[in-house]
DNA sequence: TTAGCGCTTGAATCCTCGA
DNA sequence: ATCGAGGATTCAAGCGCTA
């Protein structure tokens, strides 16, 4: 059913691992990185204050490895300190301009079911931000992969939730939405926004979900083909790398803590889905070419 | 069913207008400025490269006319230029922040009809900023005007969002956001969260109003009380003055273009339903307290 | 009373053309 | 070159009118 994919997981800094990959050579970049003063157990937590100079030298070699076609798509959402929103969200989007990047868009993510929480100054907070990043005003975007019926866009979402194999068989053929469309037939359709309205991952896995698999998909459609090459940089329990590999995609994925390194790894190799390859260059166990 | 409510409208440049509002004597500011480049016919424009430098010094009057308890919020949304978001509004909060406001939140609009359009590079924009700015962390919030009643959405499975859509669609009253609290009495409430789900008024006969009434009432009602002041510095249509004085809050507009002005003064003049009061300070005619 | 169908209208963005 | 004006594209909501 799938293309050939190819998924090749690296353990280590993710600063580090990025030089292992030939400039110009990933189409599409999706990760959540942590957030500043976030999950700390896991990842350390990086200060507020050191968010912007921790996470430029990443984006500039983001920046190397990207195809001038390509795309960086960054979801990040500021944390309340001392009650105010912090800054540095905004401040890494200059510091990225200043590096050459282009900040085409800023996508929303509106989120179904927020977390909850009852605050005496502030609501619940229920949206993130999916910051688009790009090499050249031309990238390639392939718009029609993402059509959602006439005036219901959220049903959509569903459709396509339940019905993930129709969805990979019409990114085959490129002629547009073959099976899913005869559920459609009749209704007109229109464009998205650059709001997504989606739900938050709500399994119960130990590990966390750094956001619901239909959002990299979502970016992987709009933004690759088959064959293309996905790259997160932060992959974490790997919802994108794997969203990938099931959408015909290469897949690249780093992650700095073992655990969830071995837990994607295990995951792979039990994957009988995937047509899979070995590669030579699998010498060290920092590199996992599948 | 109204308290008595005053409005005061001040015609001129926002700038100047403000020096005549004495220091910590408004309770709410809301307000939607002219984008930059937007609206040129109207308000002549203002450059995206000199956004921050022509925002900045009313930024600090209105921090001089609000109470140490007051809430400002600021819609705002960047425009596309060459391919790019702007990056204005990023540097206009750290301009603020600089000045000594705080940064408590970002609400976001979610426009249900964004204004349609088709690209080769981006989708249409279906959102807005609504950013909050205090004086102080401790601020004045009435959070249990707010409340919306608890629907089925809050506990129902996927399957069921197409129906609590249209129940979320009767936002028409403006008793609320959503619907009519009184026919829910008995239910439980619940608190929202900080992106608001509404539509764009584009059925106006002659002028195009900033936003939709629900925007300014929501935080209307969200931060101030009875007898409260609200201001306006971009008065526009008079969308926020008459919310306010409905909601028998006190409202105070600036506007610069006579013919808004005029029109906000004949309408107010013609309202029945306000308890108007007429006051010893208007000398000249670009001051006009009702 | 509700439902359904046209018509109208936008805080948009890109591209082309002319001064 | 640069800049401004104008056309083409596009869709959800709301209004007003019939059955």
């Amino acid at each position: 059913m799938n293309k050939k994919s190819e998924i090749t997981i690296l353990l280590g800094d993710c600063a580090e691992q990025l030089r292992r990959i030939p400039d110009n050579s990933v189409d599409l970049i999706v990760t959540s990185p942590p957030y500043a003063d976030q999950r700390k157990t896991t990842y350390g937590g990086v200060r507020a204050d050191k968010y912007v100079e921790w996470f430029a030298p990443i984006a500039a070699e983001l920046k190397r490895v990207l195809k001038p076609s390509g795309t960086f798509i960054l979801n990040i959402k500021e944390k309340v300190i001392a009650g105010e929103r912090s800054t540095y969200v905004m401040e890494l989007i200059l510091e990225m301009r200043q590096q050459g990047w282009l900040w085409t868009e800023e996508f929303i993510w509106h989120k179904k079911n927020s977390f909850p929480g009852k605050w005496s100054n502030r609501f619940r907070d229920s949206w993130e931000r999916l910051l688009q990043f790009n090499k050249e005003r031309k990238f390639a975007m392939y718009q029609q992969a993402v059509m959602v019926p006439v005036g219901d866009w959220a049903k959509s979402r569903l459709k396509n939730l339940s019905e993930t194999d129709k969805v990979r068989d019409n990114a085959k053929n490129g002629s547009g939405f073959g099976k899913n469309v005869s559920n459609w037939q009749g209704r007109d359709m229109v464009y998205p926004t650059n709001v997504l309205h989606l739900a938050t991952e709500c399994n119960n896995k130990n590990h966390s979900a750094a956001f619901p698999r239909e959002l990299p998909e979502w970016f992987i459609k709009l933004f690759t083909r088959e064959g293309d090459t996905i790259l997160d940089p932060f992959m974490g329990s790997g919802t994108t790398v794997f969203a990938a590999s099931e959408m015909g995609r290469n897949a690249i994925g780093i992650e700095i803590v073992p655990d969830y390194f071995e837990m994607v790894k295990s995951q792979i190799a039990t994957q009988p889905n995937n047509s899979t390859r070995k590669n030579d260059r699998t010498t060290t166990s920092q590199l996992c070419r599948v």
